[in-house]
DNA sequence: AGTTGTTTTTAGATTGATCTAAAACTAGCC
DNA sequence: GGCTAGTTTTAGATCAATCTAAAAACAACT
């Protein structure tokens, strides 16, 4: 391919100009040219013009895959999500994209639709194709071994948003537990006592923390009242779960979703069946997306920022590759609690409506 | 490396099996193991069988960074694509992983947040990494000579969604025009005659082909009142759009919009105006993303099949990296109008309100 | 057995960078 | 000028695959 060397043909092969050519068009060694190109501070001044200038010269390519070959950085990343299709995710992977970017990184995208076979033959090919490392929001059902398979394979990985090992690993996550725990005492302290929670899929590392948080913050509040309803958490599943409650008696006053899906299919069920909500039942939601500000009514939500849960995981990543050896680590964002309207705090015909209902049931 | 070949070891650097350990074991030369990797048809059944062992045996892990250096497939793929917390980009994305899965491919994924910077920085890395292809989602201002640029980097590149580049190219989209004028039959039908266009970025293919079906369908109905308003494509926008309309005189009967996220903020605007969507005004979105059938009232919307897209998109490119000199392509699938509450087609109480309004202002 | 024609297999070069260890320069000093 | 120490530069091996062209094995004929 170097043989038709004419000076002036840079249209078709462009591609292959190589180190080889630098170094010939700029009178040094193939080894001075990649130590310019890694910015190694052994190679003189003079020198190092010398060789950019002809690297500009030529509109050289520096060829990632052979530098892999030898080297052992790939520069790439493999992300897992379950459900790319979810806004939330999409704000995540933003977050992802923006910090890798950053650092001269980039990655490789899987949809797992929560299935750990798929999640499985693509770990495989990331391997075949040697990245750096993982960020894994695990498949619904993922083996707790495979993190440390995953580590045996060399790539560092870091669980994002779910978490299924044991203790020592890197996660980036919110905190879920205390996300639940700030809006059951919003709750409370609107006078709420029959507070329900809906949805989440099984045993999950996010959904425990939001029940855990349910469970023992009806405990600290002294509530009898308990109703936690599991589910997938679609929109949909929303509206079947509010339905499925305000069928029952007691009814709840108040309801807090696993997402914010799960909050507008609720807000939609008890429009169907006449009610409003934030009135004749209180909706908060987690996540804080876009929408929710935009709802009518605008949902209260428990914000966990997935774009900075992105950039969180991503900056770990990082730093695992960085040093492999290094102590595991947890970043837990802090949620907060966003209130509007859903929950009735703004409305002053609530408090009516819930000594109406409280009237019906307890002593 | 291989100095220290102790027989059972197979914990820490397992990645390094090579072809060469694997021609070892099998009592065969690298060159043929590489062919039985790539199931060619010349070597023998026996011999097959027995390499297919010795890699079993192994645990061998094709390195695909090698395989590229001397190959010329990467069997790797770009896709860039400007807004990936839009659900809509997310089922795209979706529809891309799945079809790319099926072919053994892998993607890289860039949010260039429309902004052609961005989107530069990528592609040059991309081509660091000698990607096969590449789909494109232009961002806003992208230099319609990229694609060529892309085509001389020895890369397909197929765009999706809209398009900048001169004719010969690949692409694709949803026949956005025909979409508009479907949705605009409809309304025509329901007895509407003040129809507006809500949205729309700038001059994107994709937007001129939504104005030029509302134009053309106006005048094919030959309806004097037109009224198209241009804003970015948001909730938020579709909120201020309606208001500005709604305090308009004349008021329009109904509106079309870019999107449907524009749609419900149009629906969520009529609400806070005190009128009812699909009553007092018709509304149609387009794309069809999966809340449109649970929003209240549920959205009629021009359904635009992102998945399916991502899934022609990728296929597109597959066939082009086969076929570098083939025709250009353009598949451009057919919207379905999907029909529901928020255009009022189901109301009776329809037909009086738009006598009304009629009333108020035309001969 | 020798020739021909397939079918299989292989040695060795190649891809484009990095790494190691040594060589080639400097400058400073006796 | 010779010697040391420090700074730059480089040759050559290496990474793990693929490709080319030729060799080896085998069968089927005179």
């Amino acid at each position: 391919m170097r043989q038709n060397a004419s000076p002036r043909q840079d249209q078709r092969d462009t591609a292959s100009v190589t180190l080889q050519d630098i170094a010939a068009h700029a009178g040094v060694s193939r080894s001075t040219v990649s130590l310019v190109l890694r910015e190694s501070p052994l190679v003189a001044e003079r020198t190092r013009l010398k060789v950019q200038r002809s690297i500009k010269a030529l509109s050289y390519v520096y060829n990632r895959g052979a530098a892999a070959l030898r080297g052992n950085r790939t520069s790439t990343l493999g992300v897992v999500v379950y459900d790319i299709a979810n806004p939330f995710f999409g704000a995540m992977v933003a977050g992802i994209d923006a910090a890798l970017n950053r650092e001269g990184y980039v990655s490789f995208l899987a949809n797992s639709e929560d299935s750990p076979a798929r999640q499985q033959r693509f770990l495989e090919r990331m391997r075949e194709h040697s990245v750096d490392g993982i960020l894994l929001c695990p498949a619904e059902g993922t083996d707790p071994g495979l993190i440390d398979t995953l580590n045996n394979w060399g790539m560092a990985c870091v669980q994002v948003l779910r978490h299924v090992a044991e203790p020592p690993f890197d996660y980036a996550g919110a905190n879920f537990y205390q996300g639940v725990c700030q809006a059951m005492d919003h709750l409370v302290r609107l006078g709420h006592h029959r507070i329900a929670f809906l949805g989440g899929h099984s045993e999950h590392s996010a959904t425990c923390e939001r029940w855990q948080g349910y469970r023992e913050s009806l405990e600290h509040h002294q509530l009898p009242y308990q109703r936690l309803l599991r589910s997938t958490v679609t929109r949909r599943d929303g509206v079947e779960m509010i339905m499925q409650l305000m069928a029952e008696s007691p009814t709840p006053t108040a309801v807090i979703c696993h997402n914010d899906m799960v909050a507008f299919g609720a807000m939609l069920g008890l429009k169907r069946l006449g009610l409003v909500p934030g009135v004749d039942c209180a909706v908060i939601g987690t996540d804080d997306v876009e929408e929710a500000s935009l709802s009518d009514p605008s949902l209260t939500s428990i914000a966990t920022h997935p774009y900075a849960i992105g950039e969180e995981a991503a900056r770990l990543a990082l730093r695992r590759i960085a040093n492999p050896e290094g102590a595991r680590e947890q970043v837990v964002l802090a949620p907060r609690l966003q209130i509007r309207d859903s929950c009735g705090a703004a409305r002053p015909t609530l408090d009516a409506t819930l000594a109406n209902h409280a009237a019906g049931t307890h002593a």
